[in-house]
DNA sequence: TATTGTTATACTCTATAACTATA
DNA sequence: TATAGTTATAGAGTATAACAATA
């Protein structure tokens, strides 16, 4: 049984018990809830695929933006990754306390702390970015490099998108 | 001032201490990144747009799903949806409190709650809509209508792609 | 006065284990 | 035994207000 896609038919006294009979008629055309869902499912599996590191997104977004801006200010770093202030404290001190990135008080401006890669952490980020390729992989198998590609200018577009 | 792309450099003293100069190098070439700044970016639109209405993004997931599913058990629509049943409680009461949603015994399954929108609900799930429209046309206004369908897609074959 | 980082706090979302009532 | 819904609970993620030190 296929129930009716039309609103005007929910005086029907059909029920739909079992999933594989449920339409998703409206939130199946809305962008939002497609990004929801697939949001979760690669945060889900990241977190399967990475758990056992300790590295959760939030922390990889963090590892890599110092990386790639080494001496960067813990709020400059939150601000390009849409982390407020408040909320990068305890994510720092994880950081440091496993010895991942080093806090040092800014030479120009000593309320700031510039941040940087230890080696340990040089290599933990290595390490991360290989299993989250294959995760990666795995979850867009089914779609081609470019298909791929597309997807991240699409979302990127979006992402740029300024009141 | 614009920093390096390139991992091999970072024995360099550069420090990126302003937002406009920071580069996202490793985290703009994943999917994963963009999904999540992307869906918070809608969850975020979505409450302010919403947020009088007291219509989150989870509890209109449910509401549309009853609309499309009239008389679904609480536990079909949670699994579709992707919301655990302990999690489905409190959403459904609230939507029952709020005379959005009516809640009668299965006459076939005693354990099991068929769930119907009200006539209120009804209401409300178009006046969602419309807003929800507006908020969707505003975020993805640099899209065309054919490169949104591609995104639509492109998201749906993801949430498709099974073990 | 404004800014960097901090503390305290609260709310939502998500996840698990254990219970009850029905099947 | 298994399933539908429930309760209790805990961990993340995210948001705001107020503070100290420094600019």
């Amino acid at each position: 049984m296929i129930l009716s896609a039309s609103p005007m038919e929910t005086g029907t006294t059909d029920h739909a018990t079992e999933a594989d009979e449920v339409r998703l008629n409206v939130l199946d055309t809305l962008v939002g809830y497609h990004l929801r869902r697939t949001s979760s499912l690669f945060a889900a599996d990241f977190a399967e695929a990475l758990g056992d590191l300790g590295i959760r997104q939030v922390l990889f977004g963090i590892l890599s933006t110092i990386r790639d801006n080494p001496g960067i200010n813990q709020g400059a770093a939150g601000k390009v990754l849409g982390i407020q202030r408040p909320n990068m404290v305890s994510l720092v001190n994880d950081l440091v306390d496993r010895g991942l990135i080093e806090r040092r008080v800014a030479r120009d401006d000593r309320r700031a702390f510039e941040l940087q890669l230890t080696p340990a952490g040089a290599v933990q980020i290595e390490t991360a970015l290989e299993r989250i390729r294959e995760h990666e992989d795995l979850l867009l198998r089914d779609l081609t490099a470019d298909e791929r590609q597309m997807l991240i200018a699409l979302l990127t577009r979006i992402e740029r998108t300024r009141d």
